[in-house]
DNA sequence: CGTTCTTTTGACTTCAATCAATGAGAGTGG
DNA sequence: CCACTCTCATTGATTGAAGTCAAAAGAACG
């Protein structure tokens, strides 16, 4: 029973090892589930949170809204993620959570989880170093928008989501399916809409890939992964899955 | 004795609540000190760390190149920041730990670290606090990457270093010290030398502060920190200093 | 005091933004 | 089942912010 939280052992497998009595210490989280539309916001920006999201199906993304009315998409999610797991010590949001489309989740509250990491010291590293598996995700997509070209950018997106999906079964044979307009795409590259729709077809032509309807075909890998100057490592799976 | 430890405690106390008790663990922390030269690298990318390193004095910035030769400079530390913690957890470095100017440093093994850890698990929350406090910074920088134009980031940068300076101490009447070259914030503000040196002449210009021989004056905080959309609420300081 | 690093300036180029319009699909309701 | 609407994708023309290249001027340092 509890089912649900199988994709939240799977992910924590990924990253780190996890014990017998860890396991059955992550399996008694209490877990509260719902069903979000597409667009709902599970957490705002300067809300003070007193429990945490785990992505059970479907997409979620985090993003910041500045007062210009500008807006900047921080992170993607699939299944097995924590979106706002840093809320367990920083209440307040300074950013916001969202269903990229209808998505399940499980919501824990922080005191549950709290009692849960004093009894059990390994799955509390664990969780740390998932946080900190997610600072790293930030410093190589800073790195790419404050380095790389359009290109360069995008590339390192679909390479980084081809990797991370594979591991929770969403993407084989170098195609999966991705829920975003290409206005949010232009969110999360730090570009204009209009030129995610031009650099798209600059890298369809090259014979790179192809992204119609929400599904992206990787043709060309290696070409692909030499553009985004893309290393998996920074993942930091426990057990290399590219 | 060990009056090195102070900087860490202040800093701790700057972004969460620490007990007596949970203070005497933290000085008792084994410390090796050592100087570094301008320069000098105590982490590097692929590394595999056994210690981290508290900043006792100086400045230390963490740095990302690329396979092209580009670089990015991810954030810049001050003294009483642990800049490599996230190592604890992750092992292998994601990229580079350098000194900005000559700075006094101390390391603390790691096994020394889970050791007082485990002792009282309310600094092991502070620690972990503070590697999300580090993950906040990098969103908002990944925001004024993606969505603002060379003065806004700029702008929010000088803002940033000006409030984290004053809780150390290192800055008042709007005014600091910030030893680094043109080219060092370009790399930090993604774009080139030239347009660094033209943006801070427009930025005088129009009289919102002046850069000249490592110091900044800051002329005018009102327009900067607008230019900037500067809101020091992701810094998450348990008592706001700005 | 000369060498090197850093800052500054000018001319030119380019990548991406902007503005504006058209086209294509998906879902809705008469 | 087809008009209608709405969102999303696409295209073209133009503008603008920032990059590039090259050189000179100014500081810093042994």
């Amino acid at each position: 029973m509890a089912k649900e939280v199988e994709v939240l052992i799977r992910r924590l497998r990924t990253i780190g090892t996890l014990g017998p009595e860890e396991e059955i210490v992550v399996r008694d989280l209490p877990l509260r589930l719902a069903t979000l539309a597409k667009g709902d916001e599970v957490a705002s920006d300067g809300e003070v949170m007193d429990q945490s999201c785990l992505l059970l199906a479907g997409w979620m993304h985090r993003l910041k809204d500045l007062p210009d009315g500008s807006r900047q998409i921080l992170s993607f999610h699939v299944p097995g993620d924590i979106p706002d797991l840093q809320s367990l010590h920083l209440k307040k949001m300074d950013h916001s959570l969202a269903a990229t489309s209808v998505c399940e989740v499980a919501f824990i509250k922080h005191a549950d989880l709290r009692r849960a990491l004093l009894k059990a010291p390994g799955v509390a590293d664990l969780f740390w170093r998932d946080t900190l598996v997610d600072a790293g995700g930030f410093r190589i997509w800073m790195t790419m928008l404050g380095q790389a070209n359009a290109e360069g950018r995008m590339a390192h997106l679909f390479c980084e989501l081809y990797v991370r999906l594979r591991s929770v079964d969403m993407a084989k044979e170098m195609r999966y399916q991705f829920p975003v307009t290409q206005t949010e795409l232009a969110h999360a590259l730090g570009i204009t809409p209009v030129h995610v729709n031009r650099t798209l077809q600059e890298l369809r032509s090259r014979g790179l890939l192809r992204f119609e309807h929400h599904e992206m075909i990787i043709h060309d890998w290696d070409r692909l992964s030499d553009l985004a100057q893309f290393d998996a490592s920074y993942l930091h799976y426990f057990v290399d899955v590219s």
